[in-house]
Formats: structure tokens, sequence, C-alpha cells
DNA sequence: TTTCAACCTTGACACTATGTCAAGGTCAAG
DNA sequence: CTTGACCTTGACATAGTGTCAAGGTTGAAA
């Protein structure tokens, strides 16, 4: 009943056909049955597993990260608290990430600032990078 | 008259030894010359070079940039224009970075403010997460 | 002078997440 | 039966960095 075929696993869930052999060869979902000439069969459950990896990786969860939170998705006995940790834990490392990212960019758009262009071979953002202190 | 090895280098350049072979493999800094024994050996100039090199990653310019930068740098005919062009696309992408890192976090925030948490097992990032749109 | 530690060399393999390409088997329609 | 679209596995690539192994070098102490 409404087993597909890789390629259209792949469009259904929006995961490449590259990465679903990828996440099976790595262990991060179950090997999907096989047809007797040996092609990648995938159930409607399966699609649904592949549509929540792929709405976690928007979330920029790692492979690790998803693979922990599909042990909790399958687990019924699960305590909430064990996904918010998960999510807080990436939250924080995105909130550095961001972190990071405004500090680059306040320097850079200093920089650029300061140097105004044109033909002159005087500039300042290459002066600004050999006497920069990183933060 | 003061080369030194690629230990001190990387102290004084803070660009680890592997990575200074690994420049020097990929192209990026001119080969090192070498001692009798084959060691490398870095000049004062070489060291200012490294140096601007791990300021431009610290501003999360990718190895082609740095290596446009490194070419700019060199030249004296250089116009400026060109550094800020190479500083202004940087910027972008690094807005670009900005902008989906706080879809992220706003997205994942709104979750986790959902989850009360606890040993009750109905999580409610779980069920986002399964029924999320990417933006 | 021998030896030992600390340094250097190259090369290989690892990571993350994804793509591409090649050589070959399969399926469905004409 | 051929053709095209699909599937298979495996290998290699990306970017930036780390680690490990096997071996040569250097300088200082014994």
């Amino acid at each position: 009943m409404s087993m597909i075929n890789i390629g259209e696993a792949a469009r259904q869930s929006g995961v490449s056909a590259k990465m679903l052999r990828h996440y099976e060869q790595i262990g991060l979902i179950e090997p999907a049955t096989r047809s007797d000439s040996g092609y990648r069969l995938y159930t409607p459950a399966a699609i649904s597993t592949l549509i929540f990896i792929r709405h976690a990786r928007d979330l920029g969860f790692s492979t690790a990260q998803i693979s922990d939170l599909l042990h909790l998705r399958n687990d019924p006995q699960r305590a909430s608290s064990e996904v918010k940790s998960v999510a807080e834990d990436h939250l924080q490392e995105l909130h550095e990430q961001q972190q990071r990212l405004t500090q680059m960019i306040s320097m850079l758009q200093e920089m650029i600032s300061q140097c105004p262009g044109g033909n002159n071979p005087d500039c300042a953002i290459l002066k600004k990078i050999d006497s920069m202190e990183a933060s």
C-alpha cells in the first residue's frame, strides 16, 4: 500500500535522494525496505519522519541533535523537558553564532564606511585588517 | 636574518602550523623557503601576511576572498573600490546569514515558549516541527 | 659523544552536510 | 526490443580544521 520510490520520497519530503541514502547509511533513519529489484520503498510514516527531519534541518539542528529529536519523537514515554532541553541548547548556539556574526558585521561595516572607493589605492579596509584586533 | 620555523610562525600569527602548510598547498601563500634540512622558514613580511590572513578569517572571509584581498594588498596599483567591493559582497552574505539565523531563532523561541517542559510527554516543540512550514 | 625532548617533515584520515559523476541494473511505454 | 527515466553503489569534491603516524632534525644535558 502506497510505498514510493526514493525519487518520489525526495520530492514529497524535500530531502534529496542523496541525503536519504546518506541518512540511512549513518543510521539517522531506519533502512528502507526494498523492492524485489533492490529499490528503496518508503511508507507514508517514513515520509512524515523525513519531513520532520527537513524541518529540523531548516531550524539549523545538527544531525546528532536531529537524531536525539527523532528518538524523543518516537518515544511515547518522553518528558517534554528533554525535547525542550535539546531545543534550548540549540537556541543557545544560534545566539552565539548571531553574536559572532553581529560582531563581524559591525567591524566590516565600519571598515567599509571609511573606505572612499574609487581608483585611489589608499584603502582603509586593508589597513584596518592589517591592524585590527579580533574581538 | 630573523627567519623563524613553522611553530614560531604559528604562535606569532595565530594561524596553526597545520593551516600554514595547508595555505601553502592550496596556493594562498607563497611557499616558504626551506632550511638545509627542509624546515619551512618565515620572514617577518610573511608573518605580517599571515596576521592579515587571520584577521580576514576572523571577519568571516572565505579562502577565495582572502586570496583576492591578498592580491589587492600586494598590488600598489589597486583601486580601493575593488577592495571595497569584496568587502561589500561579504557583508551582503553576512547579512543574509544573519537573516536566516534570526528567522531560526524566532521560530525556535516561539516553539520553546509553548512547551511547558516537565515530565509530560505532550510537547509543543515536536508538534510544531512536524507541522511547520519553512520560511 | 650519546641520548632525549622538542621540534619539523609528509601523508592519511576525520569531521559536517551536501553535490556530482560514473558504471550499471530496472521499469514502463512505444 | 529499444529508449528514457529511474534506481543502485561507490568514489570524489567542497571548506576549514584537527589528529595521528612514521620518521628526520636540532639543541642541550649528561
